[in-house]
DNA sequence: CGCGCATATAGTCAACTGCTAATATATGTG
DNA sequence: CACATATATTAGCAGTTGACTATATGCGCG
């Protein structure tokens, strides 16, 4: 009865318990959320493979410079990014191994869902667990 | 150079592949907006452990009738639900045990960090990995 | 300092999403 | 059929979020 998604130790639930776990919901959704956007989800694939400046970000996705600049801060605040400071550029790079591995696992179960129902050019997306993000 | 979130067999990328790739990154973040909302965060604690009816659901979540009634036909629609009509009550289930783990695997990693920061009321909140889904 | 490039921020608008209240549909019962 | 219970749907509102344009800041260089 109490052996859900989270396992609460007590039997009983008490209301500053329900409230914990209504934070941690809120919490979850809002990490969630960082990967429900096609924009970040894009970075995140110019990411994953090492550090990029903001322009390499910009030049191998399709956003606008004001565009990325947003979603890469937005990750950096929520701790999913480091970032780096070069002369003039600023280099971001994925810190939370978790994030990429999340978004690598569902983007390749949907994608093979995509490969089955789409013309199939066999193959053409494949898992890339080949690489761990470098750091 | 093309080795990303989701590896691309060609070395170089048409047109079409990069439509291809819009096209995963979208429903990717679809997948996750499920995800991204505590009311359906809440519904899968509810229903992560066996088949409840709307009621049930009502009752062990904070939801609003409508509310949930809402919720669990959008988790249907997507996919990630079942649905049995009995009589005149309607059990949901999940069908897509992805979609638990996930959940599971982030609202764990998630609650322990609030457990860290929190007045730490002594592992209050656990791994609920002894269960997987029923079904 | 003044200029150019790289990045960040602000303001505005449009689209989306969730919540609520009210109502509709469906099923079971007498 | 009338009525009660269970679930679904609808319309309207409010809050949020993303994209865009323009502008600001930071840094290197002459």
């Amino acid at each position: 009865m109490v052996y859900h998604l989270i396992h609460i130790k007590n039997a009983a639930i008490s209301e500053a318990d329900m409230d914990e776990l209504e934070k941690v919901f809120e919490r979850v959704a809002e990490y969630f959320s960082l990967l429900a956007e096609p924009s970040r989800l894009k970075i995140m694939h110019c990411l994953c493979d090492g550090e990029r400046s903001v322009n390499d970000v910009v030049a191998s996705s399709s956003l606008t410079q004001a565009n990325a600049s947003r979603h890469l801060n937005l990750l950096y605040r929520a701790g999913v990014l480091g970032r780096r400071r070069e002369g003039s550029q600023v280099f971001y790079r994925v810190v939370d191994p978790n994030f990429t591995n999340l978004c690598r696992t569902v983007c390749v179960s949907i994608a093979s869902r995509e490969e089955g129902t789409a013309a199939d050019r066999e193959g053409l997306l494949r898992l890339g667990k080949d690489l761990a993000p470098r750091r």
